[in-house]
DNA sequence: TTGTAGGCGTTATCAA
DNA sequence: TTGATAACGCCTACAA
């Protein structure tokens, strides 16, 4: 209720007010049992009624923990990232943590400050969580021996888990999604393979063609960038194919949005005469024209995932090291995708790696 | 150099391999001047062979300074804000301070739960970069006296700063941008007037229009939200009419991509039968199709003033308090903004506020 | 169960 | 110019 100004109040104004000695008082705080319950409540009062809040920066001194988490990503402006700070803050902020965001923006020097910084701060844990296998920047952590979490690339550092994202998941659901519609050409649109993330999306890619018996040509796959200019290459490209592919799938977003921009400009419609997948599922995804059908990456997994094994490494001192959580990709299905009108004889579907018919196109 | 693992080192030990004192460590690593320039070198080689950093949580404690600031937003996933919050993080991590930053989520308790992590961690000023007057949330901060820098709504405390964003630069470059493409039915898609800032937009319309010789007509203002399906009504609305605008400027790039929507889905071209303008500049506008001509409010300044305005009435006390920075907009030019057919006889354009030649439609 | 006191790593005050 | 040393606010043995 009562509202003090200026100077926070410490623990001693509480001992005085409540009675009792300091000890008491921290011993209330921290919530240990061994405190008479008359005196506790004293205690209690006494904090209301002058507001305080033990100061964090005592007591991260004494306790040598700062309570506070780094999180890395790529840039803060890419679409993709805001929900997945979001959902990191949320989830640490609950347990009491504050996180220190920052961004590689795909430049090493700025990456090295922001980790810099982090180490200034004695945060017990980061995560990193950009899709480029930064390894320098996770030798950097490493050499510090904060504990770790990061995606796709595992390192073999006693304080680290990785995040292994299930590509194929969606992926292959895409797949199945445009043979169910009857699509037997189907293009692929990726980044650049030097980057893990992008070839295992394409191997997963392939793998899931292949399941369902067709075959993955190489001028079916395109390597461009991921981005708008990335999806207005490759859809020229598919566009200026002697057989047309009738599906493109883009392994992101916005290359998706460049590929529709093409389409839309060769008076190619959407989904009527090709159908276009995406990946990610950032908000663009939605308000594109046609919503786009895309692969979800949630964000609240990798955030909460990324939280509770920081946590672990920082608490139990990890049974199992190296230990690997996995995290899915699922469609989401919505206007960019459809039956295609010249490839409509049925395609037997199939779940497991067995033989499927692959048929010749007319 | 050298790389230590786990326990940071102490101003101890830097001390003792420098053959000093601890103080004279300090001094050293605070710039003061008073040392002795030899023994300055010795201790910083000491400094670099330890790779010592000075424990922030003691400096703290002590200086009772935490070089933290807040940073508190709408909505992190709005595209909006990560421009801002990346500047802000930017420029405070340049001048050594970290950043909190939280949301409101348009959610009370959610915002009331964040400032109170403010407090705890003794942060020294606050950027409350929303657009909604939340004067609840200001009154909180308020109460906790601490410096406080604020959009558009400025409060009667001492230590706080107000940024005035001047909506009216860049609105009326958009209402002159249309005048001199001929345009002399204009509308206007605002968001809820309850918040100062949609007022404040609107308000800068009808004078922009006035400015040049035409009438703001109530029937081509409208109000609706600020998201998606706020355009689509717009849109609906003005399509709707007797006398169809040739023109209509949003409050917000939202609105305006589901304006271009339903212009869409009617076969009204963007910007052959209607131009249409945002406000805002997020991604989206660059990515929509046509690309979006819209009013940019700069992000940058945002964050560069707000961090200077916290500085300021942090370390002068501030001569002139309630003094307020104006923030500028400016038209971004793109492509959905063109001549139209229909309204193409001449206006008379003009910057002052003297009279012109208002015409009638034929 | 409670209180006293030492220490966490710095900075700031005072002598020297 | 430099060096002891007392804060800063809290936690945690250790004693009572």
């Amino acid at each position: 209720m009562s509202k003090r100004v200026a100077a926070p109040s410490r623990s001693e104004e509480v001992a005085k007010r409540a009675g009792v000695s300091v000890a008491t008082v921290s011993r209330v705080t921290n919530g240990l049992a061994s405190v008479d319950k008359k005196l506790a409540k004293r205690v209690w009062e006494a904090i209301e009624e002058l507001g305080y809040v033990p100061n964090p920066q005592a007591r991260a001194l004494v306790s040598g923990r700062s309570r506070t988490l780094g999180l890395l990503v790529s840039e803060i402006t890419n679409p993709f990232f805001p929900e997945l700070i979001q959902s990191f803050e949320d989830i640490a902020g609950k347990n009491d943590f504050e996180v220190m965001v920052g961004s590689t923006n795909y430049n090493y020097e700025h990456a090295r400050l922001f980790i810099k910084r982090l180490a200034q701060r004695r945060v017990e844990g980061v995560a990193v969580m950009t899709f480029r296998a930064e390894s320098h920047l996770l030798d950097e952590l490493i050499a510090q021996d904060v504990p770790m979490v990061s995606i796709d690339v595992s390192t073999n550092a006693p304080r680290s888990v990785v995040l292994e994202v299930d590509y194929a998941q969606g992926i292959t659901q895409a797949v199945q999604h445009l043979a169910v519609l009857g699509h037997r050409q189907i293009a692929f649109a990726g980044g650049p393979m030097p980057h893990l993330t992008n070839l295992r999306r394409k191997e997963a890619f392939i793998q899931a063609v292949r399941s369902i018996g067709l075959q993955a040509k190489e001028s079916q796959i395109f390597e461009g960038a991921h981005t708008f200019e990335g999806g207005t290459l490759a859809a020229r490209h598919f566009l200026d194919m002697a057989v047309r592919p009738t599906a493109i799938i883009c392994s992101n977003d916005i290359m998706a949005v460049g590929v529709m921009r093409i389409l839309s400009q060769r008076n190619v419609k959407v989904p009527g005469d090709m159908s276009v997948i995406g990946f990610d599922d950032i908000h663009l995804a939605e308000f594109a024209n046609p919503p786009l059908t895309t692969v979800r990456m949630s964000r609240e997994d990798l955030a909460r995932n990324a939280f509770n094994a920081l946590q672990l490494i920082t608490s139990s001192e990890m049974k199992t090291p190296h230990q690997a959580i996995r995290v899915g990709t699922s469609l989401i299905v919505r206007e960019s995708t459809n039956f295609h009108a010249a490839a409509t004889r049925g395609l037997r579907i199939k779940r497991s790696s067995s033989q499927a018919t692959a048929r010749k196109r007319s």
